[in-house]
DNA sequence: GACTGTCTCAAACGCTAGTTTAAAACGTCT
DNA sequence: AGACGTTTTAAACTAGCGTTTGAGACAGTC
């Protein structure tokens, strides 16, 4: 084969140690030894560890962003032969997205929840000015659709709001393996992805609305 | 004097450049230097880097927790004589805390809340369980008074959007500053902690109630 | 003024990190 | 088969980390 699947195999491994322990916790021999390839793979293949990072949300950031831009525009079309589209209803399809634009079990989503939270709380400029470039265009357009479902909520507070929402998610998900065990001995009742966001979304609709 | 100042200057140089870059990304030159004490100081006044971190927190979180729990404490008498906390006022009473519990500006407040959200998505462990076995009780404290502000939210539901919130606070405290950047380009706007305190409320409450 | 305990300092230690290198192995052509 | 571009490999390199060390500075005490 002329791409050989160690680049796959990199990005796989990279994946589950970033979220487990963050960027600089996660060493490129840790990363390369569970891939089972050579150490200097990735500095070959990637260019350095820095482009790694970036390649990994690439890797699962663009399928769910044209996934949820695709829908999105969906529903603009439908919201321009009159009617809205109600809170619950955007929301419930950006998590959906979320959970399930990749084959895969949601469990991958909740790895890269992780890896947001830690992409936010590190200082990895480089990694938050590509998020927003690239991320930009279909937040927007997931903002201009909120402000018309709640249109009695001023600007301000909603951009504040849907920040807050944000936070909410990203740093539960982040938490969740801690969470799960508090969860656990609490009410004796353990926690899926599917569970947290179906939490979530009456404890975003109420804060949204205020 | 029997007591350097060495040790103060240490803990409010590692304060700024934790919550600035993380734990792990900030080393023991990076504080020394800035402290301008000798690197040897940091092992000899608290042993290791570890202990360092903890003392960070424990300068910060013991003035607050006390005074919050001598609140909350005050807050139950007034409940045992009838009538009900109402959901607005325990959060006001903590945010207020947080903001002035320390007699400087709420500049620290943020500091802290940075702080805490790289404790909570970096892989602390050691951290983790100390801030639980010290602060768990005011904790749960406010936990109980927030479960009879609401008496018609289950448990569970509670429980989970209690950590909802806890995570709008800290992931939007942590992000100030690249937060404050698009608010003033987008609103013309400069943004304070007292007026970010002032959006969570309504979203907060808004939340809880769901 | 020597002694003692506390603190500071420059230097070094051992270790792990990301990266580089040069040779070997591989696959694909003519 | 031989040549060539691509990929893998083991080893080394440089840099920075947390920590330790032992000598020195500075008090207060007898």
């Amino acid at each position: 084969m002329s791409q050989s699947d160690t680049v796959q195999r990199i990005l796989d491994a990279a994946e589950v140690l970033f979220a487990q322990k963050g960027f600089a916790e996660t060493s490129l021999r840790a990363i390369t030894s569970r891939a089972g390839v050579n150490l200097a793979a990735v500095n070959y293949h990637f260019g350095s560890k820095e482009a790694l990072v970036q390649a990994v949300f690439e890797r699962y950031l663009t399928p769910f962003c044209q996934a949820l831009d695709a829908k999105l525009e969906e529903l603009e079309r439908e919201t321009r032969e009159g009617g809205e589209v109600p809170l619950e209803k955007l929301f419930t399809v950006a998590s959906r997205l979320a959970l399930g634009s990749h084959g895969d079990e949601p469990r991958r989503a909740m790895i890269f929840f992780r890896l947001s939270g830690q992409a936010y709380s590190q200082p990895q400029d480089h990694l938050r000015a590509w998020l927003r470039e690239h991320y930009g265009p279909v937040f927007r357009r997931f903002l201009a659709l909120l402000r018309r479902a709640v249109p009695d909520v001023p600007p301000m507070e909603l951009f504040w709001r849907v920040h807050f929402s944000l936070g909410a998610v990203i740093f539960t998900l982040s938490g969740m393996e801690s969470l799960q065990a508090i969860s656990k001995k609490d009410f004796n009742q353990s926690v899926t992805a599917a569970h947290i966001t179906q939490q979530l979304l009456p404890f975003v609709v109420g804060g949204i609305q205020g």
